[in-house]
DNA sequence: GCAAATCTTTGGAACGTTCCAAACGAGAAC
DNA sequence: GTTCTCGTTTGGAACGTTCCAAAGATTTGC
């Protein structure tokens, strides 16, 4: 009861050698069928319970992927994570997820956690601040490694992320056709590899508008609700104000729409607001929260795949994939609005 | 390069034996300072990693404690989940997550797992529908597990649970003084401990209020967004429609509040809403979700805090630990109308 | 009935670490 | 100079598994 039942335990239970209890566990058509039965009974009986540290000792590889989550709490990285998860069911694989909380620190203790129990492979969604090299350490041991949602520039991994640039520019598009002309990017940090490429495509989309950016489109803040809350202070305080904000993300706009609502302003109606992830809440938040949909868990999924691939193929190619942004128009951009004097709009 | 260095390897090249660099490696104060930083630089030099498989294979321990979660997509559960894993910082164990999507099976699967690596300790959320067995197995097996939020009725392993019931009770009474009668409770299903609690909770205060429950007081529904919707839509076509509604939990409540706005009414106005848990975003929905709240980070740290008791007290005992449970007060029970017509109401 | 062919089963050597008992080196004490 | 002691270091035997070569059964063919 105290140690553990080894092999040799039910081997012995059996009537069998040690090496034959092997061949059951790995289900080899070697073992006669009537044996198979008797060690089997015999590792109920002895509440058996394999040794996975053992075996990848000699077998130099265990069953464990790693995902390493940046933030759990965030939604969007829960759902990608679900998604992830979903996606190795089936496999051999057996997925520990660990939250790094954004923290850098955090995250290389993890990461030598995982490389410690001998994972196969590892899914990241890397914190703010990560380095390329903590990352290359990780394949250059010959660990595979995807990243998802966000890249760390000039690290030599995989990547799955979405088209954010595109799904900026789509948002602005959109506004720019209910009538805007003063927009701002609200919220996220430089350094976030997402910031650069969602407030880029807000720039390409008032490029192809003809509208020149104003002098402080892009209010970097936390990308949080309080961050959100507080970029919009920014914004308003501006000589010109915008009339419609990009978020970050979700999580940004709620704030933004709170903060609104604190000055008795009204997303949709005193100014449009657009997200960015479609989280699942957004479509309950009050205005829906019109945003940019990602595909979280589809994304999500294909970062599964990419690592099992790499995986099976003993020496994995660096390969990108880019799933498509789109536009989901609810009513916190006012097209609702806009559709009653307008025509009507389509994303 | 392609196979990880060894223990060995670092030995020979900073010319001593192997069983030094293991001295070294568990920081024992018995290896000469120089001796010490020689090996140290052959490390770095050949980057070693640590080889844990190996390591518990002789200590019969690994440093890995699990983290079983019922429904990562639920915030409430991931707020756990964080501030579990947030208590576990700076002790010597790292915690793995799994995700069972409240699926029994798929939690046995992760069970297996978690016991094949070895784990040190488990927390788990048990997934609805977890059988006593499932849990006994483990802490039989000589690992220590700590149920958190919910427990699985037979279960012979300590727990950590909010007051649901005194909860509920609390809940009640404050709508009570806002002068409601009619009451019901939406969504879960009575074979989760929770809803037993928290229902018995509404009953304990109609009770103590002296109303008679009505025939239908109790709705079960799943508990989701969806779930609330649709259980809303049962309480409406009562004979006697409840005035008042406290809600499984605070996804329930969106639900609830969602399936009132789409026939015009308004939570908080025409139905009392009360929800359960303060999710995060329970305060910026529209109307701010009144709600029962658990301090959900706060019971994730006293469970890893119990855990990790246990781990260093050979032998643990099986115990339980009861959080308060605050009514939160906010506009979906219609304290603000009641405020201006009534007296004012402290929860 | 015997050799060949086919199924099954098996001992023993790894794998990378920890731990123990024992050895070593250098002063200290005699 | 010998013996003790103390501070360091070290070989070798585990730990529970997999894998290999080879041995034992059993069946087949003649």
């Amino acid at each position: 009861m105290s140690s553990r039942a080894t092999i040799i335990d039910i081997a012995g239970k059996a009537g069998v050698s040690k090496s034959t209890v092997s061949l059951v566990l790995s289900g080899s058509p070697l073992v006669k069928a009537e044996t198979r039965a008797r060690v089997e009974t015999a590792m109920i009986d002895l509440g058996y319970v394999y040794n996975r540290g053992a075996a990848s000792l000699r077998k130099a590889r265990s069953n464990i992927v790693g995902m390493v989550i940046n933030d759990l709490l965030n939604p969007f990285f829960a759902e990608l994570a679900v998604g992830i998860e979903r996606a190795l069911q089936g496999s051999d694989y057996i997925p520990f997820i660990a939250n790094t909380g954004e923290n850098p620190a955090r995250q290389a203790q993890v990461f030598r956690s995982m490389r410690e129990h001998g994972a196969t492979g590892i899914i990241v969604c890397p914190a703010v601040g990560t380095d390329a090299e903590a990352v290359d350490e990780i394949t250059s041991g010959g660990i595979p490694v995807v990243q998802a949602m966000r890249r760390v520039s000039g690290a030599n991994a995989s990547a799955v992320i979405p088209d954010n640039r595109a799904g900026g520019a789509r948002a602005v598009e959109h506004l720019v056709r209910l009538g805007h002309r003063r927009f701002a990017f609200l919220g996220g940090y430089a350094r976030m590899s997402a910031f650069r490429e969602r407030s880029q495509g807000l720039l390409d989309g008032l490029e192809r508008a003809g509208i020149a950016p104003g002098p402080e489109v892009l209010i970097e803040a936390p990308p949080t609700k309080a961050g959100g809350v507080s970029a919009l202070a920014h914004a308003l305080a501006l000589p010109e104000p915008p009339t419609a904000v990009l978020c970050f993300n979700d999580i940004v706009a709620v704030g933004a729409v709170h903060a609104l609502a604190q000055r008795g302003l009204k997303a949709g109606v005193d100014m449009a607001v657009i997200g960015f992830d479609d989280i699942a809440e957004a479509q309950h938040l009050a205005p829906a929260l019109t945003t940019v949909a990602v595909d979280t868990i589809g994304l999500g999924e294909r970062a599964a795949q990419m690592l099992l691939r790499q995986i099976e193929s003993g020496h994995p190619r660096v390969e990108t994939y880019v799933g498509e942004a789109r536009l989901i128009v609810r009513e916190s951009c006012g097209a609702a609005r806009a559709h009653a004097s307008q025509e009507g709009v389509v994303a």
